[in-house]
This record gives C-alpha cells, structure tokens and sequence, in this order.
DNA sequence: GGCTAAGTTGAGGAGATCGTCAACTTTGCT
DNA sequence: AGCAAAGTTGACGATCTCCTCAACTTAGCC
C-alpha cells in the first residue's frame, strides 16, 4: 500500500502547499479558490492539483497536526484530577483552536475531519479519547447523566458558529457563549430532555453529508 | 414617498415570484440561483430583477410576514403569567419558525431580516418586544441576572446551526439542543461569566455585514 | 380601435471557479 | 553526459450565476 516516494521537487511543493493552504485556509476559510493557494505557494495550479487531486485531500493534509494537537489535549485533560474540569478544558481547549483559525473553525464545524468512507486511526482514537472524558465527567457527578458524545455535537455547532460571527468584531465573546453552555450541562441544572440524543450513525451520517 | 401602483399584470407576477420565492427559499435557502425562482414562479429572470432588483428586495419581501409573526409571538409570551414561561415560550416558537423554513432559518442566523442601512419600524418594534420578555424573565428571578439582549443571538445561532445541520436527519433534535440550552440560562444554574456581553453596536455590525 | 407607457422576455456579456492536458522542464540514475 | 520517468506549467473548455438591455407584448386610457 506504500505510495512511491516523491521526487525531491515534489515534495519540497507539497510542503509548500500545505504551508500556503494553512496560511490561506485560516485567513478565508476552506472555500477559497484553490488558485489562491496555488498562488500564495508559488506554484501552479496544475501542481496543485497534481499533489492534491481533490479539496479534501489538501485540507485533510493541511490540518493533520490539529487530529493530533485534540488528541493531545484530550489526554491531558484526562489526566487532571477534577473529572468536570478536565471536561471543561477539553472543550475550552478545542474552542481556542477553532477561535484561532477560520478553516479549522470551519472543519470543526463537520466533524472535525473531510469525510473519508471511513474513519482514520486517529480519528477513532479521538472519538475514542472524547468518550473518555464524556464519561469520567458523568461518572464524576458535575455533568448531567443524560448528556452523551454525541451531544457534543451541539457545543461545537453553537461554538463554531459564534465564533464565525464575532471573530472579526469580538475575537473573545465566544468564551462567554460557552460559559453559558457549560452552565447548562451541570447536574444540578439539569432538567429532563424533551428529546433522545442523536445515534451515533445519525452523526456519522450528518458529518458525511458535508 | 409613495411609489406608482403596478400595473395589474405586473402586481400578479410580483405575487407569483413571492409565493415560489417562499417554497424555493424554503427547500434550498437564501442562496438558490434566482433563475431557479423565476422558473419557479412561471416568468423570465428579466422580470424577477425587474420586480426586485436585488436578491435582499425578495428576501424581505418574502419574509415580511414573518417579522409580523414574531411580533404576535412576542405578545403572546408576554401575555403568559409566568415571566420565564413566557420567555421560553418565546424562543421555542421562533426555533419552531425557523426548524420548518430553511430559508427562514438561514434568515435568523443573519439577524432575522436582509439589512438595511436603518432598520424597519416593525424591526424596532420586535426589538423592543425581545428587550421586555428578557428583562420581564430577569426580574422574574428565574432567567439569570447577567443575560442580556445581545445574548439571545447566541441562542439564536446555536439553534439555527443545529437545524442546519439535523434537519434532514432528525427534524426535532433542535429541541435538545434547546433544553440544553435553556437549562444553563437560569438563575440556579448561574456561574459567573468571563466575558462582556456584546453591545448593541457590535451586534448590529455583526448583522450588518450580512 | 388606437396609442403610449408600463411591463416582459431571454439571449448573451461579464466574472468566477473548476479541473484537464499537451508541451515543456527537472531530477536522478547509469 | 545522456536519458527516461517524474513533475510542472498555464492556457483553455466547461459550468455557474449574475445582471443587462434592446426588441417585443400588454394594459388601460382616450
């Protein structure tokens, strides 16, 4: 399954690409023209297209280091003693990312990662990671016991969003957005759901749909 | 001010193109080509541009009706005897509007009409009926003491970015995502908050830049 | 019926972006 | 140095959507 490595021009663009595309992505977001990618690199857009035949591929190895970057900090926050604040640092933490970074921010929004037919290693390991902390934190008492993994998906879609909307006019304010979510997800706050959560295949679907 | 009466052909296909901008801005949101609302409507693209010249002229007249709608709403809930009864009223409904219109949702996030330099009488209008349900809840004692006005747009675009997302999948779910929402809104739940909420200036930058 | 102002029409120019490919250049092996 | 394979280039056809406008049609007044 090995690829044939890249002649070293090649490879050298490919970095370049990807150099450019986080520069570019963070600035505009993931639906620039891929011209201008090309362009920031230095290169055509025929090599462009050469190296990454399709958007995806380029953002998925744009943002490669961020799978890792959430890994580490999943971990991290499983390794605090306080079950709820390493809950609330996982997703502070993931949010800051998202608030420093248009694409990611948008990447975040769907999923975290392009859409593949199935899922990476890491992303697994992620999901994995991310039920760790979702259950230590119920198990810990503070975050309300009818709050699952897949509710997740609401802070990041209400986080993203916000941030879309105030990054330019007031880069922080998000952090007030989230204080409000997080308060609602405590124990004693809680209130019975009027609805079931999403399936975790319902998500899958959701995220592969764009 | 007033402009000259149309013509009775014209005023037909003036209804002809609101009515098929409703179901084609309902199926496919605000951003369909309007070519696709012409044919709709039964009449050339010449005329749609003609009737409104730009894409906002047919949006807000299109949902005209709505910011009416939200007006009504807005009484009702102030009618309720219980303040947060009321309040919660209120935004279960618009969430409601918003969940069975993709256009209107999309409307919503946006600040809930297509900006004008100054906003309409019936815009101030429904303002104002906000500001009252929001401040009747806060000396209700119930809806925390430190949410603003301006902090409705969170909820707002937390709920239109998870219609966005669930609507072809799971049409309720929203309503969790409320629930959640709604649980971290009360005076009980009440952690203090790390940031200013926006000003009424920022907000309306925000809306203003579509 | 005749006339004019109001209204309609749709082909087409302008502007984006996409993705391709035949001609050219570079690498790195021998 | 010579050569084949790998890589690069950018002009170009395809596709979309926007918006205009000159030629045509219709309403409604006299």
């Amino acid at each position: 399954m090995a690829t044939a490595p890249l002649r070293k021009d090649a490879e050298r663009n490919r970095e370049r690409l990807i150099q450019a595309a986080q520069q570019v992505f963070a600035e505009r977001g993931l639906d620039v023209a891929l011209e201008a990618v090309a362009k920031q690199a230095g290169v055509s857009i025929g090599t462009l297209y050469n190296r990454f035949p399709t958007r995806a591929d380029l953002v998925r190895a744009t943002f490669a280091d961020r799978v890792e970057t959430v890994g580490v900090l999943a971990e991290h926050a499983l390794g605090l003693d306080d079950p709820w604040d390493g809950f609330v640092y996982f997703v502070q933490q993931v949010s800051q990312l998202q608030a420093a970074d248009r694409g990611y921010n948008e990447l975040a929004g769907r999923g975290g990662a392009p859409t593949t037919e199935q899922p990476t290693e890491d992303q697994l390991r992620g999901y994995d990671l991310m039920s760790q902390i979702v259950e230590r934190a119920r198990d810990g008492g503070r975050l309300r016991p009818d709050f699952t993994l897949e509710d997740m998906a609401f802070i990041t879609w209400s986080v993203t969003r916000t941030i879309e909307a105030t990054a330019a006019t007031s880069p922080t304010v998000w952090q007030r957005h989230l204080a409000l979510i997080l308060d609602g997800l405590q124990t004693p706050a809680a209130h019975p759901l009027p609805e079931p959560p999403l399936t975790r295949d319902q998500l899958a679907g959701i995220y592969r749909n764009c």
